[in-house]
DNA sequence: CAAATATATGGTACGCGTACCATTAAGTGG
DNA sequence: CCACTTAATGGTACGCGTACCATATATTTG
């Protein structure tokens, strides 16, 4: 395999002239250049990029550590990721941690022995120690989707509180008073602001909340079925349901279509979280869309420039929150029909 | 940040000897492995995989190039390949090509600059030329999904030919002769092959082929819905659909609703690829369930052994053809109803 | 026109592990 | 007890780019 002084030899130049053109570095006559190229085609040369990541102590990597990119609002923040870092010469690694903190930290272990430019992190909990741990050994670090707490480091993601807020507004208007919450799991922030949400809007319209109608469990369609099943066994029955997010809300629905239940007509359904538009025939559900894919976009680009200009590194920590928007379709309806 | 000689210098070794207890090679006392770990934790010594890799010339790294992390099916494989390349200490990068030649070749080059040791490839076309080039550069190679043309290469994909025989064949036993097929892309070898098992069940009846109601296309939503508007524009209209893949499938779907046509009762659909049950409430598709998981795992693991036992390069070129499995849903009735 | 700066190229010495070979001590079979 | 394998450890020299410094000519500036 030609290395970089085969190519300066058949080019009459030296190594270093070689690894000039190679990078668009410092000054080289066109001429020259043309040369170079010439002979790195005619020896296919391929450079080697574990050398100069070596040298010159830049991978050009990022890694985006997810819960899991088997849910479509993650492969939606994956492209975002992918097509802003591809456009910079960067490759992404991608983990999934199945929000299980051994699987997180080993995958973080290996992303520091590989050296890796930056970490787009949805943490496994809101507890800073790991990013702390990360932003001790000089990776960059951008937390996504979740706030954690004690800790400066930039942040980006969408308004949970507000779009809980809205949805549940949004009931209460149509006249719905047993609003059942099944947020995620309670160590996070993004749960835990999506109950806040909910609360704000139960407290604003008046009303007070039934602990008993909240509960916090894990963002799978497993979750969303177990506490479905419970919610129906109640007296009264909630009339309405705030799905934490779209998984959850798939194993409510089919708790709800195996119990005989329609929707709208017997509960309202909102949700956060779209599931992909084509993916729904009916009910077509009213939503509180996050900008996954500007989300990616945004975090990426963040992490890019930090990587990028590391002299800017303390100037600000950001704590970016996008809006999110909220769509009403089929799934809700006034109680008093 | 501490190095390997550090390290030695505070467990009182050679270099050499903390590099084998790092990578449990060769022999090294029980009592000197434990001076060398302690060692390493105080210093908090990260093993630098980029020296490694560079000097051993291996980089635990595989790539999977695949068209699109968005569709449901690709997720999955991509959780098949991760956890068993995880499982052995390797790292994944994924790739999007979004079916597009330039990107494809973009990311391969990108790829074989990082020296990763395998790559699991969805190719864009079935010409062999992209493959021959990697084969060249000593990377391991597996094809998944697709086959190749006049090239010797492991391939790892689903029955199509054997799933889209199944799918019509329920058709037309259900009595349905105006089955319309909405294949893939006229260049790969899956739209080939479902286009031949649909051929073979009209054969195998007696049936002749209408090959107006044979297209190819892309793997789309926008390509189902603009196909389909076609197909209702016919007269007389197909009673039935089969759809190369489940975004072809979603797009159809929609137009079909927006036309005022109910699925079964107005026409039937099957489709190729599942979409992960919670998403689809109404209708739920008869489809033909590809191994997603399975098919990511195998090929991962036909690759890691090639990349662990070059020795069998060459003794044996395979291509795993998965068994397909058939639901049979809601959306296919018969035509006498 | 001298001084300063931009352009163009090269030499040397790394970086941080490991391949390769060498060495010594301990165990083993005949 | 000797030849031979196993266990345990170390020394040296890389690998393949690039950081750093040096050099030399061309161009610009005051």
């Amino acid at each position: 395999m030609a290395t970089i002084r085969d190519v300066a030899k058949r080019a009459g130049v030296a190594p270093i002239t070689v690894s000039r053109v190679m990078n668009n570095s410092g000054y080289v006559k066109p001429e020259t250049r043309r040369r170079v190229e010439e002979a790195a085609a005619e020896l296919h040369y391929v450079p080697n990029m574990l050398a100069h990541s070596f040298r010159s102590k830049r991978t050009n990597t990022l890694a985006l550590v997810l819960p899991d990119i088997t849910n479509p609002f993650w492969t939606t923040v994956a492209r975002g990721v992918e097509d802003v870092a591809g456009a910079q010469g960067f490759s992404v690694f991608f983990c999934n941690t199945d929000e299980n903190e051994t699987k997180q930290s080993r995958y973080l272990a290996a992303l520091l022995r590989r050296r890796v430019d930056g970490v787009l992190l949805a943490p496994v909990t809101n507890d800073g120690t790991t990013v702390q741990m990360l932003l001790r050994q000089n990776v960059g670090v951008v937390v996504i989707d979740r706030k954690v707490k004690n800790i400066e480091v930039d942040t980006v993601r969408g308004d949970s509180i507000g779009g809980a807020y809205q949805l549940v507004r949004h009931l209460i208007d149509l006249g719905h008073r047993q609003i059942a919450a099944l947020s995620g799991p309670a160590n996070l922030s993004v749960s835990q602001d999506r109950v806040a949400g909910y609360a704000q809007a139960l407290n604003e319209a008046g009303l007070t909340i039934d602990p008993s109608l909240v509960t916090f469990g894990d963002f799978t369609i497993e979750s969303g079925r177990d506490r479905m099943q419970a919610l129906l066994a109640r007296r009264p029955r909630p009339t309405a349901i705030f799905a934490g997010n779209n998984f959850i809300a798939a194993g409510a629905l089919t708790v709800m279509r195996e119990a005989g239940l329609r929707t709208p007509e017997d509960i309202s359904v909102v949700v956060f979280d779209d599931l992909p538009d084509p993916y729904v025939f009916e009910p077509k559900l009213t939503v509180a869309v996050q900008p996954a894919y500007e989300l990616g976009q945004v975090a990426a680009q963040r992490l890019l420039q930090k990587i990028n200009h590391p002299a800017t590194k303390m100037n600000d920590v950001c704590d970016v929150i996008l809006p999110v928007q909220i769509i009403i379709r089929q799934s809700t309806r006034s109680i008093m029909t």
